[in-house]
DNA sequence: TAAGGGATTGGA
DNA sequence: CCAATCCCTTAT
């Protein structure tokens, strides 16, 4: 299986991001469907990208071929995916920030037992939790069968009326560019935040306490 | 080799 | 509001 538009410029990752709600995912028994995603572009064009300068060990997923998962992990705890865009060489990805569980509801209260329903899949970090997913996805197929995680496309495709658009959370650069799409009124679409500086270590005590 | 910081989350 | 917690990146 393959979806054109997944493979478009990396130029077009807005609007692939726009495309991909409604879409679901299934991994692991769950199944969620997508109300909210991120557009991050590639090497060079978008100061928020894991790719932004270049290639490393970490975002060389980023740099392979579309509709393949790039699984990151951040703040010493949390994976979080991304589907890879754009041809082949360029980086763009869409990280799949919340949706609504619609199948497999049960496992998913297992993976994630003190969320309501619709916190489940409430965040990039708890959607991959629902989906039982971790690092072992990070490089494969999200299209084509051979990995956990597959995307379908939607039951009925959504209204273009219904997404909005608006700043990307938590991140310390191009906070102007509106690259969170997200479907209105839907409980599952996560709350804004902006990125939080982290706060300096206290200087050690010889150091403070040293004459000037 | 060391140090700084993060595309988050859950609990005060 | 703040801590948890570790991997990756960048700079010596």
């Amino acid at each position: 299986m393959t979806y054109p538009w997944l493979d478009a410029p990396a130029a077009q990752v807005a609007d692939t991001a726009r495309t991909l709600l409604g879409w679901t995912v299934s991994a692991g028994g769950v199944t969620v469907r997508l109300t909210e995603v991120e557009a991050y572009a590639g090497t060079g064009e978008d100061p928020a990208s894991h790719a932004h300068r270049g290639p490393t060990p970490r975002n060389k997923v980023m740099f392979g071929p579309a509709g393949h998962v790039y699984v990151y992990f951040v703040f010493g705890m949390h994976w979080c995916a991304n589907i890879v865009c754009g041809r082949d060489g360029e980086a763009a990805a869409v990280l799949l920030r919340a949706g609504e569980v619609v199948d497999g509801v049960e496992t998913a209260r297992e993976r994630r037992p003190r969320a309501t329903d619709r916190e489940l899949a409430r965040g990039p970090a708890r959607l991959v939790t629902a989906l039982g997913l971790g690092r072992e996805a990070n490089g494969t197929s999200a299209i084509d069968g051979t990995g956990p995680l597959l995307l379908t496309p939607p039951a009925s495709p959504v209204d273009p009326a219904r997404i909005v658009a608006g700043p990307r959370v938590g991140v310390a650069a191009a906070h102007d560019l509106p690259w969170r799409f997200w479907l209105a009124d839907e409980p599952s679409v996560s709350v804004y935040r902006r990125h939080t500086p982290r706060r300096r270590p206290a200087p050690a005590a010889s150091v403070r306490n040293s004459p000037a």
